[in-house]
Order: C-alpha cells, then structure tokens, then sequence
RNA sequence: GAGGGCGUAGCUCAGUAGGUUAGAGCGACAGUUUGUGGAUCUGUAGGUCGUGGGUUCGAGACCCAUCGUUCUCCCCA
C-alpha cells in the first residue's frame, strides 16, 4: 500500500489552524452583516454551461470538470466518443462532463439572480463564504482549493454603493489589524486610453500588458504592446499614463492633464473622485490609493475596479472587485448592474501568520481534565464533570485508567490547564484536587462548591 | 503551457571525491516511580535512502525515465 496523500493544491487544516481561520471569517461576516448583507451559499458544482467563457479563454482552462457518470454504458458508447472528438478539437464538451466545480463566487451569484429576480428585492445585497475551486498550478498563496468571502450588491447604480463597499473593507482589515492599502481605479478610464490608443478593441490586451508593469518593468511592457501592434506614439502616451505619481490628487489632475478630452476617462475620474471623496471624512482615505495602473483580469467589470494589497509584504493582491453593469444578462436577465468585492481568505491567514497576527485569545480549549482512576473513581469524576458542562466549561475525562504521568501529560499537550484528580482518598471525603497545570497550584474542593468555581 | 529546487526514521536534517553492518537531534514507547506531569539518566522500536531502469567489482551519492512536492513565469485570490 503506498502512503496517503492529497491532491496537488489542497490541505488538511488542523484544530490550530481552523480556529485561526475561523477568526478571519467571523470577523468579515460580522462586518458584512453590520453593513447589510445577507447570507447566500450555492452548491459546489454548476452545469458547466453556466461557467464556460465566462472567465475568459485562461479561466476556461481553469475550470476543473466532472466526468459525468455512466460513460462506460454501450447505450452510450457513441455519444462517449463524439465527446472526446470534441475534447480534442479543442472544444468543451457536454458529453462527458455536466458539471464543474465553481470557479468563483460571482457568475454562480449572477445565476442565482438570474434564475430569482422575479422574487427578489432589489437592490439585493448577499454575501457568500465558500471554497471555489481552480485547476492552476499551486504556489506561494495559490491552492487549487481556497476560499472566497464576496459581498455584492445588484440592482442599484448607485456609487454609495462602491462607496460602502469600500468602508467594509477597510473595516474588515481594521478589525483583523492586517494595514492595507485598497487600490482603485476604473475600467472606464481604461477604456479611454484604449479609444485613445487605436480602439476599443484593444482593451484586453492594454489591460493585460500594463497589469504587469510593477511585475516586469516598462521595457518589457513596451515589447509586449509593440508586439500587440500598438504604434510608437501610442506606446508614448501609455508610457506617460503609467508615469503618473503623486498622491490622489496629483494623479487625477495628470491624468485629466493627458487624456482630459475624452468622455469615458472623464466619467471614470468623476466615479473615482466621488468614491474618494466620500472617504475624506472618514478618515481611512489614505488607504484608498488611486492607481491607473490596476487593471484586473476579468472582463466583465465595467466601471470603478478595486484591489487590496497588504502593506509590507510580497504577498500578491488579497481581495479585490469591482463594477459590472450587466452580468445576469449571461443568462438571459439584463439590466441588473452589481458592484462587489471579493476578500481571499487563504492568502490572508498567509499574511496574518507571516506577520504574527492573530490575537492568542482565539485558541480555546478544554478548559478542565479529568483523571481517570479507576471505575468508580471514574463514574464520580463524571458526574462532577456532567455538571461543570452544564454550566457550560468545556471538560473531558481521560478515557481509560492510567498512570498519573500519562495522564498529565494529555493535558499539558493539549494545552488544558487544570486538572482535576479524583481518586478512592478524595471520594471517601467526596471532594476532588484541582490542579491548574500552569502555576502547579493544588486545591481541594468540595463536590458540592465544584459547580461555584471560576475557572 | 514553460522553467528551476527538493524527495534519506513519525518530524527536522547530516551523509565528505561513488567503498564495509546508513547517522544525529527532536518525538514515540518502556523503565527509574502501580496517587502528582514538565527535568535527568537508561533502554527499545522505527529506513528495500520516492519508484523503475542504467553505468560500476561496488550507487543514498553518477546518468536516464517516472511519480510526488515546492518555487518562478503565464494567469490569478
């Protein structure tokens, strides 16, 4: 038999771990639910029709699927083999895989409006808290299974709406003490660059070649938008665009500077200044970071775009979102427009345990150990225990007799920190000896004062 | 999809230019101690050196393949 192992990209997470981690999730649902949102989860697999082209070609290969079942059955045999011709032409298909596991929170988000908008109430604002799965090739801060935390809110265009959901995050990372900064910026501002640059058409690949600036430098963007076939003097005013610096305002009146004269990039910084100036008062403004080189991968974000990076680290972006106006419309429900953000859990508790953040209160334990000495002894020590349960202590006894050495230490491993020794002595006087492991401070106390005392 | 690092005891690793029966620390277990742990000491168990082939008188070490893992690029959280 070889050894057991787990699939490339996944994890087992031990007591330790899962507590940490759910004490990211709690501390961000409770932020959603002060802000509003209510609660979604979606099943783990989605027909495959609702996934594909809608991450793009990349994101297409991403999309782990499901081998349907009953493939081996003769009635099915051509059907089988029409599927592989398919696969190998390149293509997706149905016949042997149904299904996939999703991808994201969002486009399973969007079907679920899809398929409820008539019961609804908008504008709908629902969080979800759930793993997604991705068939890439796990490194530093990449699994193949993590989990997202999306809040969204659909059927409003409004901008408070952007303008809450930055609040939320700056909340969230404020109660989990991680500093961060969330930079935004706004696909419409994009898009005037692309118009600027030889068409609109050109906007996937300006995105991707300007996403990589802080990554590769400007030389080798330059090549990569030479070799898309922009020419010298559009690569120039690119050049210029992602020169910008300064702070905020310094940056928008640049930009207004370079490409004033074109109506989407002036719609963009009227979002964008509008969402910044909401923050002014709060206070939190500084971690709100105008950055026109944010690009974001997806392509159904239409207008402002957001992205969290945790400050002093190399860890790669920890959250991110954006607007999209039309996304339900991928199955057949348009005008609904949505805005969300999505925070990456994984990454977090990454950061988080890089910087030694998680508070030492979370771990929590048994409180109390029961020795085991001996049948009766034991069957004393459980009724005592019953009733320090019921006052809600968290205690277990030992589960078999043995010697004190053994026995203590279970606890000390365990991090339990007192133990209570009932033995034939303690029973005849029907009293018990605690022990608090920590201080090796001894008491005796009666059955009946048991139930009274702080531990 | 492309490229690099690493696979030796449960864990962390050592293993010198290929040369006898492959080592250490930690951990586990047992004893010193059938009712008071953490320490010390003593002892015990645990490895077909990821797998398969090749070179050699001889391979844990060298070569090839393969699997696993990890990191970088692409892309992304």
């Amino acid at each position: 038999m070889s050894k057991p192992s787990l699939p490339q990209g996944t994890r087992d997470f031990n007591a330790a771990t899962v507590q940490k981690r759910q004490y990211i999730f709690q501390t961000i649902k409770s932020v959603f639910e002060l802000y509003g949102f209510q609660a979604l989860e979606t099943p783990a697999m989605e027909n495959l029709e609702t996934l594909m082209g809608k991450y793009g070609e990349e994101g297409d290969k991403l999309i782990f699927k499901i081998l349907n079942n009953g493939l081996e059955l003769p009635q099915k045999k051509q059907q089988t083999l029409e599927g592989v011709e398919k696969l190998f032409a390149g293509k997706s298909s149905t016949e042997l895989t149904e299904r996939a596991l999703r991808y994201d929170l969002t486009i399973p988000f969007a079907r679920y409006v899809a398929m409820n908008h008539g019961s609804l109430t908008f504008p709908f604002k629902r969080y979800q808290i759930q793993p997604v799965w991705r068939a890439d090739r796990p490194q530093k801060g990449r699994y193949r299974e993590f989990y997202q935390c999306d809040a969204d809110v659909v059927g409003s265009d409004s901008l408070l709406n952007e303008v809450d959901l930055m609040s939320v995050y700056l909340k969230a990372f404020e109660h989990l003490k991680l500093p961060v900064e969330v930079k935004m910026n706004n696909r419409k501002i994009l898009l005037g660059l692309a118009q600027f640059c030889g068409g609109e058409e050109k906007l996937i690949d300006l995105t991707i070649a300007i996403d990589k600036l802080d990554k590769i430098g400007w030389e080798k963007v330059q090549e990569e938008l030479k070799s898309k076939g922009f020419s010298d003097t559009q690569q120039k005013i690119i050049q210029q665009y992602l020169n910008i610096t300064g702070s905020n305002e310094e940056k928008i009146a640049q930009l207004k500077n370079l490409l004033g004269d074109n109506a989407s990039v002036l719609k963009g910084i009227e979002e964008l200044t509008y969402v910044l100036q909401y923050h002014q008062t709060s206070g939190r403004s500084k971690q709100l970071v105008a950055d026109f080189t944010l690009a974001r991968g997806l392509n159904y974000y239409t207008g402002l775009i957001f992205e969290v990076k945790a400050l002093n680290t190399d860890m790669g972006s920890i959250g991110g979102g954006g607007r999209y106006n039309d996304l339900t419309s991928l199955f057949g429900v348009p005008n609904i427009p949505g805005v969300g953000i999505s925070f990456g859990v994984d990454r977090i508790y990454d950061v988080m345990e890089e910087k030694n953040l998680f508070p030492p209160s979370i771990e929590q334990t048994t409180q109390v150990l029961f020795f085991n000495l001996g049948e009766e002894e034991a069957q004393a020590a459980y009724e005592q225990m019953t009733l320090l349960r019921n006052k809600k202590i968290a205690c277990e006894i030992y589960p078999e007799k043995s010697k004190f050495d053994k026995q203590f230490k279970y606890a000390e491993k365990k991090g339990i920190p007192n133990v209570i020794i009932i033995g034939t002595e303690e029973l005849g006087k029907k009293e018990c000896n605690l022990k608090n492991i920590n201080t090796g401070i001894q008491t005796t106390i009666p059955f009946a004062e048991l139930v009274n005392y702080k531990f």
